[in-house]
DNA sequence: TGTAAACGGATATTCGAAAGTTTCGAAACT
DNA sequence: AGTTTCGAAACTTTCGAATATCCGTTTACA
């Protein structure tokens, strides 16, 4: 029998949202128990509630998770190979590093998939693409980007939301192995966006709505235009933001994790 | 018995500074006995010991790779997040399908990061850079390319050395994660290199040589059209070769789809 | 005779404990 | 006092058994 359910707030409820994904490819589904905690465990990454470079120790995830050490190590395998965690032989797991270097890499990649992704997506989209695409921005609209004494669950309902939308306007390209990437890069780069929008305070352009519209007007060349600079913008606000990230709370960027002098 | 033995080296001066820019994602080092059986089982995937579509049974590969149902499991599970596996939840794992559609998508994605990496290898290419592409090129010149015919560890030397080849072209490129995706491309490039090699009488250049000399030349574009050229002629090459690879478009070539009698 | 439910064998999944390393702290020595 | 060595505690890793699930076959029923 498990052990008693640890004190955490119960959180089975905003799981069930998560229907079937229109994820085309990606890793397909897991075991039931192995799959819920990969996803809590890389949503917690993601949204920097396990912080980078923090060891993952077996006892305190065990507990937080309520599972067993196999089932544990399965998804940490997972988290590895997606590079949102690390390990060493015989150290443990630890949450993947972050630095400013890490962030323009892939960002920088993220720029050619994106655009790549959309073009192909805008040329063979379909009625049911235009309708999700509608629908996600709607929903995504209705709620404003999170500030930073905002609580975690509201945090994760509009990260949650603005992947969908993401998600919905490439959702027709055709390249499964682009859209496995940019998938990949798009997890990677929230981490990022976590620790920047948290303290910025620059005004943006309602730019979803611009992409949107480009979008839905099957113009290719503004709609990519308009997403590669919705990317840089952000990197550029983080790129602005380092040194308060650097002083700030949640000690993101460089690590180091010195031992004894 | 007391243990007197010097476990491993101190960490020393590398671990102090801040090296979190480079490095983000490769699964790094995974536990012995763990990433033992992950690189014998990728082996016998890429090189089709374990075929297309074949179902794993955990008896099976319990005996044969000598260990345990939980270590497998974790191999498995990384070589689903390598794409190189698939599982859906209660009917365990079996190896990846190969498909015509899906070489044609991931070759032309190879193509892009394939020159991008080579050309920043190349910019920013160091004496000892150059010297490993010479003695990769080397070792690989000494094999002749494997036949149909040839003994399995034949081919896995020649594998061996040809992706240590690629791997030194790009060595010097400054995009971690540029260079993540090549590798994660190259080896599922690999699974269908080996389905068509087997069957192909079709002459080529030495390729390897051009590029070789081209890229110590440090000229970009020549280094880049004749990569271009060298995947885009082995997708070529595995077209014409292999009925089965253009008949079955989602289909796998050959499995072994067993049934009881 | 065709369809559907139920049984039994086989397989996948999960778990906790044993075995093996690493790390931290204290005692001993220079 | 500073450095080294040794030992204990904590942690990771591995394993095989117990549990849950699925697939194929049989059986009941219309």
């Amino acid at each position: 029998m498990p052990k008693s359910l640890p004190s955490m707030p119960f959180q089975g409820a905003n799981e069930n949202q998560a229907e079937a994904t229109t994820a085309p490819q990606d890793v397909s589904r897991e075991s039931a128990a192995t799959f819920e905690v990969l996803n809590k465990m890389r949503e917690d990454i993601l949204c920097c509630v396990l912080k980078p470079d923090q060891k993952l120790r077996f006892g305190e995830l065990r507990q937080r998770y309520g599972t067993s050490v196999g089932t544990l190590r399965e998804a940490l395998s997972h988290l590895v190979s997606e590079g949102l965690a690390r390990t060493e032989a015989g150290r443990g797991f630890q949450v993947a590093p972050v630095s400013l270097a890490d962030f323009l890499d892939l960002s920088e990649l993220r720029v050619y998939l994106e655009t790549k992704t959309l073009a192909d997506a805008i040329r063979h989209g379909t009625d049911a693409w235009e309708a999700e695409i509608v629908s996600s921005y709607f929903l995504l609209s209705k709620l404003a980007p999170p500030k930073a004494d905002d609580p975690p669950q509201v945090k994760q309902e509009w990260a949650k939301r603005h992947k969908r939308y993401h998600d919905a306007l490439v959702a027709t390209c055709r390249s499964p192995w682009s859209l496995h990437f940019r998938s990949e890069l798009f997890d990677q780069a929230r981490r990022y966006h976590w620790l920047t929008m948290i303290h910025s305070r620059m005004h943006r352009r309602n730019e979803h709505l611009e992409i949107r519209d480009a979008v839905l007007a099957r113009d290719v060349d503004r709609a990519c235009s308009l997403l590669e600079e919705h990317i840089r913008t952000t990197v550029e606000q983080a790129v602005s933001d380092v040194p308060g990230l650097i002083h700030g709370n949640t000690r993101p960027l460089k690590l180091a994790r010195r031992r004894k002098a």
